[in-house]
DNA sequence: GTGGGCATGTAAGGTGTTACATGATTCT
DNA sequence: AGAATCATGTAACACCTTACATGCCCAC
């Protein structure tokens, strides 16, 4: 009489790892290490996998033909340099078609800072000011890369969606550094 | 007194649950179900638990003693209070006062966005008006919540802490709003 | 008398990280 | 010589969610 947990079982549309895999190699061929400097490079504010999801994950692709691979020996060593095919291009496009899902992010240093009465003041605004200088720091290399890709983009050498990413990275972080000035007041003011 | 080495035996220092549990009873008792019901309300764009991380969790602080429980029949049903103890004061003390990890949050919208060029453009700008739009009902409700809040904490009713949490909110989606806007343009310039 | 809120909990399953194993090559 | 980087991969474990199980009480 329970429908649920079939249903459930055929609708599983299962990890996000694969689309953030075949979404690298719809930029070009690469091996999975790679990848994986691509996504420190690029998407590390907002995405990243480690080692034992991606292998595991470029050898399911490989075996559903989502993609394809090339076997190089440099020396003794196995190089596998993989290339995204239609059918993992066609999965890709409908993934993305799908509204993304908005998982409430889970995030320690407001839950430290929600419950700080129950410590000296001066522990939430040294956290706060130590949020505030990581923002800094995150916002001076977003600018600079925002500078680097502005002009690519110009040039078409460069999808517009790159900057836009490294864009919100620079609002929100903006944000949060505004936000620390008056939260450090305002616990000034009111403790 | 040291009671480090007593601690990382009696609990692994690993989920955060507990901290959000012991720091939800810092405030009053409460039950489980008041605990999540409180959760929801309050910490909800930062800090949730489900059920099967909850229960579980609280039994265990009350076995290591961090909290201690008064059960009521209410009818036929069970009803237990839970109350933070002086060894649990002391454990969220503790987890206070260490600088806060900063993990770095998955985000499937901008990963879609990123992306973007492997479909046509009015595709992902229809995932940033819907984020738009997603973002200009949760102002709406912070900025409730932050008009109510600022009056409380004026007559000490409320810590402070509680009111920047919800600034930190509205600092943030206000930010997302104004990058939504530019996002738009740009794509519509640049494809 | 039914749906929703109150209330506690478990089972199963999936997602994800860390640490390790292995070994070549390249830089200092 | 030793450290760092290149390169693929596995095992163990931790974490977390979903769905389910149970049943009371209250309002409409």
């Amino acid at each position: 009489m329970n429908y649920r947990h079939t249903w459930s079982k055929i609708m599983t549309k299962g990890s996000k790892t694969q689309y953030a895999i075949l979404g690298a190699l719809s930029i070009q061929p690469m091996s999975g290490y790679e990848i994986k400097k691509m996504m420190e490079e690029t998407t590390n504010h907002f995405w990243t996998e480690s080692n034992g999801q991606l292998y595991p994950t470029l050898n399911k692709l490989e075996k559903n033909k989502l993609v394809t691979v090339d076997k190089q020996m440099v020396g003794a060593k196995l190089r596998k340099i993989y290339t995204i095919s239609i059918m993992g291009k066609n999965f890709l496009k409908k993934w993305l078609l799908d509204d993304p899902e908005y998982y409430p992010a889970r995030n320690e240093f407001m839950l430290k800072l929600f419950y700080g009465q129950n410590v000296p003041p001066n522990i939430s605004i040294n956290h706060i000011k130590k949020h505030g200088e990581k923002c800094q720091k995150a916002l001076k290399i977003y600018i600079e890369i925002e500078k680097q890709l502005e002009e690519m983009v110009k040039q078409k050498k460069r999808p517009v969606y790159f900057l836009l990413t490294v864009k919100a990275g620079i609002n929100i972080v903006r944000a949060e550094i505004d936000w620390c000035k008056e939260s450090i007041e305002l616990i000034t003011k009111y403790h």
